[in-house]
DNA sequence: GGGTATACCTACCAATCGTTAGGGAGATGT
DNA sequence: ACATCTCCCTAACGATTGGTAGGTATACCC
């Protein structure tokens, strides 16, 4: 070991050990080294040595915290929308019994997009490279993200059962709207769309 | 050269001379084939080798027609916006010319999604791919993308400018919502997106 | 101080990447 | 018949990928 090396790992043990310890692991740093790089460049170009220069160590050194890059990957993916989950359904439960179905629809955009924002990273890694992930494992990685879209189906069906979308607008163009990807079903979508952004729409 | 090789070339061969001549060349096919991959599969998973297979020859065939893997990707990248370019400016066209800034941005929505329906490969691959393409690679790609946007931020500003947005909603929201990606500003978009999509509207 | 973990290192592996060199077979023009 | 062109092939190259093996230095427990 080089003295540099030496002195840069005291160091950053003591730091880790004089602030806040949970935060800050090993693994959590390469968990958000990976999280940037699934995000700006896509899973490909997410190599376990950029991820490990990202950190400051040797690509070799992961698999001291992780047995895979799929395991890592895997779980910044699945982080990513399980932290939006639990923003959305929690600011749903903020809100008062007696809010409407927009009321609802409209707090869980907010906290969709602002939760996006906080953590954007490892949600942007989900949702924009979720869609080129190899087959296998974004099987594994849709059943959360099943979870999370499964609320906004519900929401949008108690909105359109209440009015607020045109009766003839599938829900499915709504929700592409805001969460993206998915397999585009028909051409129906395209005037779907322009109804939903620019369209008529009562109360 | 095997046989079958061999009855697979002049079976092509007599097809490609007997129906259309411009449509199924070499070079076509590769493109398609490109298309394909960098749509479902992501720039890095679009190997030569990949392209090869689906257009039933060997990686080393593709040379002969392109000089390099991302001469190739670009051209399809800016194929994808300029067939949706051209769709949309064509509908703008064809509208009377009474027609008010709103019939023109419902146009244009319905142009670029059925457009991208339609070419929906080389569209998709444009937008989905786009992100995660190699830095100088995606800077060659932007031009023609700029050209693109332009269009929208016209068309947003106009509509913007006779009331059918919101004044205080950036019009950078709004035209993510159509056409994807970009980067993110700030926390701002998050109401500007409820906003849009349920907000107050006059006109 | 000895022993056990922890966290990192170097050095390598087989596989795969984009790309090139050189050759073979069919079509075309003369 | 001969040369030429087009289109594709095989076989390899250097670089890079995810992953492994074995070693080294620090930190903590007894």
């Amino acid at each position: 070991m080089t003295i540099s090396q030496a002195v840069a790992r005291t160091a950053k043990a003591s730091a880790a050990k004089s602030e806040a310890s949970d935060q800050n692991g090993g693994a959590r740093q390469i968990l958000n080294a990976t999280a940037w790089l699934l995000r700006h460049r896509g899973y490909e170009a997410t190599t376990t040595r950029a991820i490990a220069e990202r950190v400051g160590i040797k690509a070799g050194s992961i698999y001291h915290h992780f047995p895979s890059k799929d395991t890592i990957v895997e779980r910044v993916i699945n982080e990513g929308v399980l932290v939006v989950n639990k923003a959305v359904t929690s600011a749903l439960d903020a809100l008062p019994n007696k809010a409407t179905p927009r009321d609802r629809l409209q707090a869980a955009i907010k906290a969709h997009l602002l939760s996006s924002l906080e953590h954007s990273d490892y949600t942007s890694a989900s949702i924009r490279a979720f869609a080129f992930l190899p087959p296998e494992l974004r099987r594994t990685c849709r059943v959360e993200r099943r979870r999370y879209e499964d609320i906004w189906q519900q929401l949008m069906r108690d909105a359109s059962e209440a009015g607020y979308i045109p009766k003839d607008v599938s829900l499915d163009a709504a929700r592409l709207m805001l969460l993206g990807a998915g397999r585009v079903p028909i051409d129906k979508i395209a005037t779907d769309f322009a109804q939903i952004a620019f369209g008529a729409r009562r109360a």
